[in-house]
DNA sequence: AGCACGCCGACT
DNA sequence: GTCGGCGTGCTC
């Protein structure tokens, strides 16, 4: 029998990222194919490090003298994972980052007992005697020595990867130091987090029959699977047409053929009622999969996977990477959520990678939401996604009464509260009948815009149609293009002197809603007051059970809960998040309104909702208080065809950042520059660099270039060329870069 | 990431 | 010369 040899990924570091060649030893030759954790010698010592099989060759690629053998399998092959490999490899392409690092997403690996350190050096000696070695040091020129030891007189405690970093110390200069026993070096372990447990329960009462709606797309849907199975299908059904009804129907279907499903929420905490309802329904069956599990916890789960028991896997966006064998079914609920972007390199969107493992597998993807994301809505519209829609909500409970409260009138009227007169009334009247009010502050991507009280105008970049930032010293800049000015004193358009920016908290909220009805009982739900453990949870239960009448919060409030009492419901300032600095912002407002607007009236009552707004006229607004998709959705989209903002072109956002301010802004011009060198055909726009909207974090400055261009191909070949050339020149040596496409 | 190799300045 | 820091390049 001729050998065969191992194509290995060495899980070293990022830098390390191509492949290595192992021969396979004849006792492990069974247990070897594409995705197997092996152990193999690594460099001149041959160190036992840990690898991933990518790919096996009949012959070798380089002298085979040179080629070692693997020394062991790691944590058993699981043998169905060639798939994520192939997924690993179009997230290198399509998001830049290493093989190794898209690898350690996808696969499921036990991670090793070590549980994580961190060193910490400290003295080894007395002050007085580490004064005296550091003009010993200084004496010998030892100039490496003599920094950190330095540093260790002024600190005391350094971390040791932090000073390696920051004092250009190597590790060689640290262990030579603890040799001579002038530091000490301790590994501290990093607590993880303890695991949440399942509160498990049944959901009595669950409907067995779809309704006329809910099977007619049904059918739908399983007839375009059978026809077309790559092209994915998209559900929009508003809140209560029974969405994980169809879903749950689907899934069974696909049991029944043999193979399994993953079903993709956007967090836990929020989509407690499907994982509830696909847990009475299929029992043992499910695994769930939530963010706060550590990588370990999560391997257990896939264990269960493994061994057959569990065919359903619910999850947030790590639960796509499941290793079934025979997925059939890939379902991603409210779809719109942000939450399906990694926020780690490789930054994938989980929409994405589902549709691309489907390919991969031979699975079909549904996407669904009840307010869907424009990126959506146009896939669907241009034929690449096939659209059902759900218009009767359960029970036919009907869609709230929606009104919008123009606050340049309150202002006429010489009220400044930021309760309007008409909201102030409505209060009342719920107060008096027990039912319960929920006031929504709608912070989300929350920036100090500028606009004028009086006429409603607001502050925009000339260039990019996103509202200018107000920054200290009086300037007033966009994130897109860097374009600044000097802030205003009256408004160009009415010439008011009220033109200023908003401050608005829930606390603030709080105070006001408290001192109008001193009687009523008020409940506050934001990051503040949930951080604590199951806060969140606390404060549903308490509003659901009736213990206050009014729930103050930001979008946390208005996100997969149901208070059947609630028949108010008060948008403070619509404003807020309509007009960040952000090209989405009119859709993710538009989103959110509507999610706000049916939290009102679940019950047997009708709800009404108030809008208040210094844009009462703004297509975002009143669409949403229509609840009309369509015509906010078209009037959006010429503005995105003009700009070329996704989804009609895509953008391509470099980020950078770096200690030295100067290092970084001279960085970003040759970064300029280079690019206007790979751009000579002009397929590609340039835009910025500007300051990041946060454009300091923890002492690095930041900045922000976005490029955009008309495929998707151009942008993905743009950045594999930028970070070449980031790669090969030293001078980007101390600037960190990420990369986002259409985010 | 680790390890070896080799250059170079400082000390004897 | 020789010692050791520090930059560079390689690892199947």
């Amino acid at each position: 029998m001729s050998e065969r040899y191992a194509d290995v990924i060495v899980d070293l570091t990022a830098k390390l990222d191509r492949v290595f060649q192992y021969r396979i030893p004849d006792e492990l030759a069974g247990q070897i194919v594409p995705g197997t954790c092996v152990e193999i010698p690594f460099g001149r010592s041959d160190r036992i490090t840990r690898g991933y099989v990518i790919g096996i060759q009949e012959t070798p690629g380089i002298d085979p003298a040179r080629i070692k053998a693997i020394a062991a399998v790691s944590g058993r092959g699981i043998g169905a994972e060639s798939g994520l490999i192939r997924l690993a490899a179009w997230m290198k392409k399509t998001y830049g980052s290493s093989m190794i690092q898209a690898l350690r997403t996808t696969l499921p690996v036990r991670e090793r007992e070590t549980r994580k350190t961190e060193d910490e050096i400290g003295l080894a000696v007395d002050d007085t005697r580490a004064e005296e070695i550091l003009s010993e040091y200084r004496r010998k020129h030892f100039s490496a020595k003599e920094r950190l030891l330095a540093l260790l007189i002024r600190k005391k405690r350094v971390n040791r990867a932090e000073a390696q970093k920051e004092l250009k110390v190597t590790l060689s200069t640290i262990r030579s130091m603890e040799k001579e026993g002038v530091i000490r070096v301790d590994s501290s372990e990093i607590d993880r987090l303890p695991s949440v447990l399942l509160s498990g329960g049944r959901e009595p009462g669950e409907p067995a029959v779809l309704s006329r709606e809910q099977t007619a797309v049904r059918d739908g849907i399983l007839r375009s699977f059978r026809e077309e199975p790559d092209r994915p299908c998209f559900l929009a059904g508003v809140t209560g047409s029974g969405k994980t009804l169809v879903y749950m129907d689907l899934a069974e279907r696909t049991l029944s053929e043999g193979m399994e499903v993953i079903v993709l929420i956007p967090e836990i905490a929020l989509s407690w009622q499907i994982v509830r309802r696909f847990a009475a329904r299929f029992g043992k069956k499910v695994a769930v999969i939530h963010s706060r599990m550590g990588k370990a916890e999560r391997y257990d789960e896939f264990e269960r996977v493994k061994r057959g028991e569990a065919k359903i896997v619910i999850g947030p966006r790590s639960a796509l990477f499941t290793p079934f064998s025979n997925p059939g079914l890939i379902i991603i609920d409210e779809e719109q959520e942000s939450a399906y972007q990694s926020d780690e390199t490789p930054r994938y969107d989980a929409r994405e990678a589902a549709i691309e493992r489907g390919r991969i597998e031979d699975a079909r993807v549904l996407l669904g939401s009840a307010t869907p994301s424009f990126d959506s809505f146009y896939r669907a519209e241009t034929g690449r996604y096939r659209l059902f829609t759900m218009k009767e909500r359960y029970g036919g409970a009907v869609l709230p009464a929606v009104s919008v409260v123009d606050m340049r009138r309150e202002l006429r009227a010489g009220n400044t509260s930021m309760l309007s007169g008409a909201l102030k009334a409505e209060i009342a009247k719920r107060l008096d009948r027990h039912e319960q009010t929920i006031l929504f502050l709608n912070k989300r991507g929350f920036t100090s815009f500028i606009s004028c009280r009086s006429c409603g105008h607001v502050i925009k970049c000339p260039h990019c149609d996103v509202s200018l930032t107000a920054h200290r010293g009086g300037k007033l800049i966009c994130h897109y293009c860097g374009y600044e000015q000097p802030m205003v004193q009256r408004c160009p358009e009415c010439g008011s002197p009220h033109i200023s920016g908003f401050r608005a908290g829930t606390e603030m909220a709080e105070s006001v809603v408290k001192k109008e009805f001193p009687e009523a009982e008020v409940l506050r739900m934001d990051f503040d007051t949930t951080r604590g453990k199951d806060g969140h949870e606390k404060i549903v239960e308490a509003f659901a059970n009736h213990q206050a009448d009014i729930l103050i919060g930001t979008q946390m409030i208005v996100k997969g809960h149901d208070f059947p009492d609630v028949t108010l419901v008060g948008v403070l300032l619509a404003d807020l998040s309509l007009f960040a600095s952000d090209y989405r912002s009119g859709e993710r407002t538009w989103q959110l309104l509507v999610q706000a607007v049916g939290r009102a009236g679940r019950g047997d009552k009708k709800g009404l909702a108030l809008i208040q707004t210094y844009h009462p006229d703004e297509p975002c607004i009143l669409s949403a208080a229509k609840q009309d998709y369509r015509s906010f959705y078209e009037q959006e989209m010429k503005v995105r065809r003009v700009l070329g903002y996704p989804p009609c072109g895509w953008l391509l956002a470099v980020h950078a950042s770096g200690r030295s301010e100067e290092k970084l802004d001279t960085a970003m011009r040759y970064l300029v520059k280079y690019f206007s060198m790979i751009n000579r055909k002009k397929q590609a726009q340039l835009i910025g660099p500007a300051p990041e909207t946060v454009s300091k974090i923890k002492d690095y400055h930041r900045r922000v270039l976005y490029i955009k261009t008309g495929s998707e191909e151009t942008a993905v070949h743009i950045r594999a060329l930028l970070e070449e050339y980031i790669e090969m020149n030293s001078g980007f040596r101390d600037i960190f870069f990420t990369y986002d496409l259409n985010r």
